[in-house]
DNA sequence: TAGATTGTTAATCGATTAACAATC
DNA sequence: TAGATTGTTAATCGATTAACAATC
């Protein structure tokens, strides 16, 4: 039965849950179970279905699970039948790939806006978007209602950057700037950081 | 006093100390707290000391850490005093932008090797490196020694080249296709997984 | 029905926090 | 010395696992 308080850890790990049985769904498989997921994904079906049971019950017992529905349950509870207006802010090497990576649709995101502050880059375009004016992005973002943001910007601007997106009215924020930010209670934020990910796996090594 | 087994989660922390640590020096300072370390990353110093104390005792009492005896301390324990040659596997607009990124150094990673398997790719130049075809993986990090692979194919051909690297001698890989991969027993892998990042982040949002 | 797998409970395991003696 | 902060212990908190009754 679902309860008030889901972890964030089990948070975290429905969009793994949910990419495994859409690449299931598209390799025309319709039942699951959680045996399954589990050696698919490297992980226990004790976790997954414990982790299942915050938010309902989708299964059949000596059946597992229907596919589709699983996978429509969880996109409905992350939110995911719509479509997320997306800004991005940085416009170097890896903002241009991100700006150019046509996946984000199919995964409920789109990149609708991206801003620089360098004038050598403003009016550049990429994907059908003109890269803007930094100094526009509290008024773009709040015009167009935007509230998750990406942040691809060096590491001195990061802090403000992030402070304008809250200001403007974002509310989640995919930082790539390999620093600690401050935000509002309230406003999520998440950190790619690979060069951490790298060095902790060298501790391991000779 | 140094313990047996350090928890991963603790390892998956020094690389952010250690960053904090270096972000300090960089402005000048010599002495930092836990408590202040704590504050710059949102943590409490209590994390902090315990997670030090499995690695040894680097400050003093009533004085806190000098940041320099820390950060070299950090950097030996996670071996980071070297430079690690690194193979990175898939030139798309990722690939490329992780080429011509030119903080691994300072980091202690270079990327000393671009693979590809499409002909149009394959002999391309990027930050003074070619891009080889992916058939000679093998025997170029055979050859070059190199236990660090970055994994930025698409999913399709995800575990291949996983598979291709741990054979070849790869003991640590950073893959960024949204897939799990098995890996055998010693190897080392994290993923980079921004969708699923801003996927979990939906689950507040209305 | 017989077999299989869920959803859930209780036990185990592990991580974080609070508190403080030690000591610089 | 007096004040401050570490390193460590014990308590608390939270997550994972194992087991199994329920049931498809």
């Amino acid at each position: 039965m679902p309860s008030k308080e889901v972890p964030e850890i089990v948070i975290g790990r429905l969009p793994i849950y949910l990419r495994a049985l859409t690449y299931m769904g598209q390799a025309g498989q319709r039942i699951t179970s959680s045996q399954e997921l589990g050696e698919t994904l490297g992980m226990s079906s004790a976790q997954i279905r414990k982790d299942l049971s915050h938010f309902g019950e989708f299964g059949k017992q000596g059946m597992g699970y229907e596919i589709s529905y699983l996978r429509d349950q969880l996109r409905r509870i992350l939110h995911l039948e719509r479509t997320w207006p997306v800004a991005l802010v940085g416009y170097g090497d890896l903002g241009h790939a991100l700006a150019n990576y046509n996946g984000f649709v199919a995964e409920s995101f789109e990149i609708v806006a991206v801003f620089d502050n360098n004038p050598d880059k403003i009016g550049q375009e990429v994907a059908g978007k003109k890269v803007q004016d930094s100094a526009k992005l509290s008024k773009v973002v709040r015009e167009r209602g935007i509230k998750v943001a990406i942040v691809a910007v060096p590491v001195a601007a990061a802090q403000k950057v992030v402070d304008m997106l809250v200001e403007a009215g974002v509310k989640a924020i995919l930082n790539y700037a390999p620093i600690h930010v401050s935000v509002p209670a309230g406003i999520r934020i998440q950190y790619i950081d690979p060069i951490a990910h790298l060095q902790r796996m060298m501790f391991h090594l000779e």
